[in-house]
DNA sequence: GTGAAGGGCCAC
DNA sequence: AAACGTGGCCCTTCAC
């Protein structure tokens, strides 16, 4: 294919093309890097296309790149932040009224925020609209050049995607690319946008679009993780490990088998497989798994076993939360940006990596370590009981509603009803009896399971649902709808349109049932990561010019680090925004933010 | 040596 | 036999 395309590398030329580019509404949007990293590499191109005319813009004209008198990487910042002749640029990539269509937008997104130091508007990506159209099934891959394999039934070449761009003078094939890449965009999106269209899709991708500038100012951002405490914390848990773990070595030592005269083999602690081999020399009844769950039963019996589960936590903590995470700790700014995999469940949710900041320990020895810097505080939010309010709204339970309306502690009026006592007289253990109830029931609980884990018998846990489900009867048959209609449409949705496609095999009574419980779980667990999402857009408007940044979010909890004098004045505008997203999605249910302001991470 | 699978466990 | 949803990371084991 043969396309025009002109590359630009002074000011007048950039400016004509801006002016060029300005009038089409929607424009193809690409730019090339010398790193996968905005803090390591130079952005060298942005390209823009409307289709058939393309341009090219190579910005070490404009001061990028390393210079071997300047600074390096922190000079071509600061040379391309402070250029004016780029500053038709940022207009065109700022604004809203002009659609720019990307693929893995926030990519390009991060570095044009970085080293350009303007926002990119009206962002449209292909990436997660092919994510949203898949809707979890099947083996598609959501590569550019697998969409317009799928789409358009032709074949990108990608081969100069990791060509050295680095070099004085690119090649005519790069700079082809590199065009090309961007002049596709508006036909992928035309197809693309069609089937967004034919699945009743655009709510949700509008939501995901309008969601991919605050997680690219966030990963940016970073959270500050003091390295110093972290240190000592794990110091503390290697002492303890350490002990432990030759304590359990020692108790083990007696059931291995050929013990010889320089003592017993050492045994691998982390090794299952040796671990559960010693355990049954000694006579311990092993389970079929060694799980927490599985063997604390036999803890009172088995000091063994209960060394086991010591030994266990502390292996944990010292491994997955250990020096590993400092090592992500970006020297440029000091901070941890990890990666938001925008979808990164079919549910919605957001799933994060290196390091996975959604999966620290909930013990303040852990959460403390992340803190503000001096002079900042951080402003922590999060939805209260947020998935039970979604259930309550989307099933129109009237006794469910009016238990949150009561604004009285759920689970104790959960126990209340399904006891048949009043409120005051409920004891600790029914309150939590009525806890596990509750979201047991967000994930499809069925009797049995909730019998295993409450301890009760299968005749009385079947009872206790039925009196459960007596007490929430409209709640009792949604649930029942989904189980069904699952059967037939084979699919789920969320609030925002979001879809999920369920397959399962119809023969395989497992895989029938999967799919109910998965059916029953997705509109709630999506529902609730759809209103994560609308609060990072609402909130990213409110603090863009104030001393804000966002800097994690955990499923239905956000985190926000601003200088200390604005903290009360922030503080109100997150509760504000969770607020007004909760509302724009559960209507008959109010919606619960708690907000605190802390120098850490804890409460 | 590298990578996938399985077991285990952290978060919501 | 399986047994309540969504992820990621660590380790061991085993195949290539």
């Amino acid at each position: 294919m043969e396309i025009y395309f002109q590359s630009i590398t002074d000011g007048d030329s950039l400016k004509k093309a801006c002016e060029e580019l300005a009038a089409k509404p929607v424009l193809g949007f690409d730019v090339e890097t010398t790193e996968l990293d905005p803090y390591k590499g130079e952005l060298r191109l942005v390209q823009l296309s409307d289709g058939t005319r393309t341009k090219v813009i190579d910005l070490r004209g404009f001061g990028g790149g390393r210079f071997e008198s300047g600074d390096g990487l922190s000079g071509s910042v600061k040379a391309l932040r402070s250029n004016p002749e780029l500053d038709p640029l940022r207009d065109l990539l700022s604004s809203k009224k002009i659609t720019k269509i990307a693929h893995n937008a926030k990519f390009d997104t991060k570095w044009v925020r970085h080293h350009l130091g303007c926002e990119v508007g009206g962002i449209y990506d292909t990436y997660l609209a092919s994510v949203l159209i898949s809707a979890g099934e099947g083996e598609r891959r959501h590569g550019l050049a697998d969409l317009v394999q799928f789409f358009l039934g032709r074949t990108l070449d990608k081969t100069e995607q990791v060509s050295d761009w680095s070099a004085n003078e690119l090649s005519a094939s790069q700079i082809e690319y590199a065009a090309k890449d961007a002049a596709i965009m508006p036909e992928v999106r035309e197809k693309v946008q069609e089937r967004i269209v034919n699945d009743s899709l655009e709510q949700v991708l509008k939501l995901e679009n309008e969601c991919i500038m605050p997680i690219a100012e966030m990963e940016l951002n970073g959270f500050y993780l003091d390295a110093e405490r972290w240190r000592a914390q794990l110091n503390r848990v290697m002492a303890v490990q350490s002990k432990a773990g030759v304590e359990l070595q020692a108790m083990l030592a007696a059931g291995v088998a050929q013990a010889s005269l320089f003592g017993a083999p050492q045994i691998n602690l982390d090794s299952v497989d040796q671990v559960t081999n010693a355990l049954m020399n000694l006579g311990v009844p092993v389970p079929s798994s060694t799980r927490a769950w599985e063997l604390q039963p036999l803890a009172d019996q088995y000091p063994v076993v209960a060394k086991l589960l010591e030994y266990r936590g502390f292996a944990k903590a010292s491994q997955s939360f250990g020096e590993n995470i400092l090592e992500f700790i970006e020297p440029a700014t000091g901070r941890i940006h990890a990666d938001f995999r925008q979808i990164g469940a079919p549910t919605g949710r957001f799933a994060c990596s290196k390091p996975n900041l959604q999966q620290i320990p909930h013990e303040e020895e852990y959460r403390r370590c992340f803190r503000a810097p001096d002079g900042r505080m951080l402003v922590i939010a999060d939805y209260s009981q947020i998935e039970l309010r979604i259930l309550a709204d989307i099933s129109d339970d009237a006794n469910f509603i009016a238990a949150f309306e009561s604004g009285r502690d759920f689970h104790a009026t959960t126990a209340a009803q399904v006891f048949g006592i009043s409120a005051e007289d409920v004891t600790t253990d029914q309150r939590s009896f009525a806890k596990r109830l509750n979201f047991g029931v967000v994930y499809g609980l069925g009797a049995s399971r909730f019998a295993m884990m409450t301890g009760i018998s299968q005749t009385e846990a079947e009872a206790t649902l039925r009196r459960y489900f007596a007490t929430y009867p409209k709640m009792d048959e949604w649930l029942r709808t989904q189980s069904k209609s699952v059967l037939t449409d084979r699919s789920a949705r969320t609030r925002s349109g979001r879809l999920a496609r369920i397959g399962f095999d119809a023969g395989d009574r497992s895989s029938i049932g999967a799919a109910q419980r998965y059916a029953k779980n997705m509109p709630i667990q999506g529902t609730s990561a759809d209103i994560l999402k609308r609060a990072l857009r609402l909130l990213h408007e409110e603090i863009v010019s104030t001393s804000a940044k966002l800097v994690n979010i955990v499923h239905d909890e956000i985190v926000v680090e601003c200088d200390s004098a604005d903290a009360d004045q922030i503080a109100a505008k997150l509760e504000s925004a969770m607020l007004q997203a909760g509302n724009d999605y559960v209507t008959k249910v109010p919606i619960k933010v708690d907000v605190r302001v802390a120098s850490e991470w804890s409460k």
